[in-house]
DNA sequence: CCTATATTCTACTAAATATATAGGATATCT
DNA sequence: AGATATCCTATATATTTAGTAGAATATAGG
């Protein structure tokens, strides 16, 4: 039941970003340093982001990444999803095929309430939230 | 964010216990049979059951294993704690100093969010409730 | 146009984790 | 005594994770 660091770090990331919206792009290699992550693995980590329209990038001298859409409008599932792909907790419960028991399977049941709940929490959680908590901290 | 095998072996191992509780000892090539699992893995899955005090076992001919106790005062998350350690969906919930940055760090409270809610539907569960729905399916 | 800069794309690698398999030792019932 | 079932330790394989590396591409500014 572990997160991979590409959740945390596009997470982090994109709190980075968040900060800085409307002011203009961020380079990852300013994010890399901030928060410690390498940049090299910070650019695959934001590949998924760019594709799946969370963030634009400007390409050369003076360019970097900004949010393409509000922050109020992005979910922690969303950020998490993206870069890990969907969340469940074992296999069975996206693809029922998975298992030849998922029918009469009542554990099943109950890892399908827990997706739920793991979802439920996660799309709860908006960058803003996240962005405005930030920034509390940092005074 | 995918529970292991073990947590998914466990689980439908001591249902099929909860089944016959009350009844005397399961084998675990019994279960090993039914729930169509590797019986020596499982024998390393039931392991941490017994040291935990989930199940007990009697060794040698006509042995097997039983319930330590009552089906409705066993958790599912008891059992994935069991079995997998301590949820924590990151690193730095349950060990701040597991990175530099926790005490300013705003994800991390969303991790511990995540973690609480996932702990609390787990611990809702009960055996009690599978084992029922589970005779039901069964007839 | 040229250069520095930043992203983009592809490939590779080391380490950790998950998922078992194997074999013998130990205990117990009949 | 023999069959049976758990107990314990070691080993193996596959997958995933977490990164490194390097060259290609695009852009701003001088």
């Amino acid at each position: 039941m572990k997160l991979s660091t590409k959740s945390r770090y596009a997470s982090r990331a994109l709190i980075e970003l968040g900060l800085k919206y409307g002011e203009g792009p961020v380079k990852l290699k300013d994010i890399s340093a901030i928060q410690d992550i390498s940049l090299k693995y910070l650019e695959q980590v934001m590949f998924p982001l760019r594709i799946g329209g969370y963030v634009k990038t400007l390409k050369g001298s003076q360019g970097g990444y900004i949010l393409a859409r509000h922050p109020n409008s992005i979910t922690l599932l969303e950020i998490v999803e993206c870069v890990e792909g969907p969340i469940a907790p074992v296999d069975c419960v996206d693809r029922p095929g998975f298992c030849g028991r998922s029918e009469q399977c009542v554990t099943r049941d109950a890892w399908i309430g827990l997706k739920n709940v793991i979802r439920s929490e996660l799309g709860n959680t908006t960058l803003d939230e996240l962005v405005a908590k930030q920034r509390q901290i940092d005074g």
